[in-house]
DNA sequence: CGCTAGAAGCAAGGTCTTTGCGTTAAGGCT
DNA sequence: AGCCTTAACGCAAAGACCTTGCTTCTAGCG
């Protein structure tokens, strides 16, 4: 039975936090249960019956981080918003602590869940992008013709890949996509 | 210094051997260190001092088992070539046992140079049969555009999404790429 | 043939992980 | 309002794992 407003939600409070804190203090590497247990003011135990690990422990706070703080800009036509978008999403998931965070968010993860969360983050993201075309009466493509032309191949690089990515690749899958036969046809509106 | 043919050689084998022999007796949630390295006839320590981690062992193991062994099937035209390529990969890693040995290969991973060697198989893979096409005549896409187009959907579904996928979705994505502006035109031969 | 250095064995110490049991507190019931 | 139920936490001990200094072995070299 979910307690959400109890002491459970304390405890996960506290330990998120401890982690977070920890984090930037010692470093994501030196971080142990007992650790963040003792900053959290818990027992070990306490951190291995709820997560039963410290790699999951991580993922859930990974996956609050990725997690957008805003709905993305809005620059009056599709082309400007997904070309934004990607770039910044981009250049988040190419820095160091996106990275680690992105690792840490797919390690610890057994069933998967949370991996399914962080794209559906991105895929809420995109759907705000779209339909705000569509309303604007842009011919707008598919939720997940963006996933597979443009969301996935950068994320295949940052995760595969050792060469390093610039805003240039977000721009050119992004044109790719909407000047390619599943995109909108350009209308009107400055691409 | 490396030294192939000596003992450090036969370590490794027998390391390597006694993960394969023990992921399939015990289950790979079972496996530890002193547990492989009991089987391997070895002290843990060595496994310690080599790999540094579980994790890094599983990596190197789960790389190996992802090495194709065969360069892909030559059904004389791009499409079909491509086509059965991406059905195969599919299939692979969406299997239980493909999911495992991805994740492993990308956990225990820490400069990404296990990551960067499955990328570089399918890429190996991939060339191939787009130098075969080359020769037989056929326009044929960059190999970056088939891992854009191809192979980054599938992975980027495989790791972040919950659904399943079938071979539809593997054709669905070779037809994309073929019949999109960049990729080939249809030259006559049989798509 | 002796020398050198990288790699493995051994063992002890420390840290982490697991688990049983008692206690606490949140939510439901009368 | 007060009791009951039950999930979650604290505590502590036991066990497993990880680390590390030192020794021994072996492959390659002069």
């Amino acid at each position: 039975m979910a307690r959400p407003g109890g002491r459970s939600a304390r405890v996960q409070e506290a330990v998120h936090g401890a982690v977070r804190e920890l984090e930037s203090e010692v470093g994501r590497d030196a971080l142990t249960v007992p650790l963040v247990a003792a900053r959290a003011g818990v027992t070990p135990s306490t951190i291995y019956r709820r997560w039963g690990d410290l790699r999951e422990l991580l993922s859930d706070v990974a996956v609050e981080r990725l997690r957008p703080e805003a709905p993305p800009d809005d620059h009056g036509a599709l082309a400007a918003d997904l070309t934004t978008w990607a770039e910044q999403f981009l250049d988040e998931m190419t820095s160091p602590p996106g990275r680690a965070y992105l690792r840490d968010a797919l390690l610890g993860d057994p069933d998967g869940s949370n991996a399914g969360r962080c794209s559906a983050y991105a895929a809420d993201q995109i759907d705000v992008i779209l339909a705000r075309a569509t309303e604007r009466g842009e011919r707008a493509p598919d939720v997940e013709t963006v996933i597979d032309h443009v969301v996935s191949p950068m994320m295949y690089r940052i995760l595969f890949r050792p060469s390093p990515l610039d805003s240039d690749y977000a721009h050119h899958l992004v044109a790719g996509l909407l000047d390619g036969p599943v995109g909108a046809a350009s209308d009107g509106t400055d691409a």
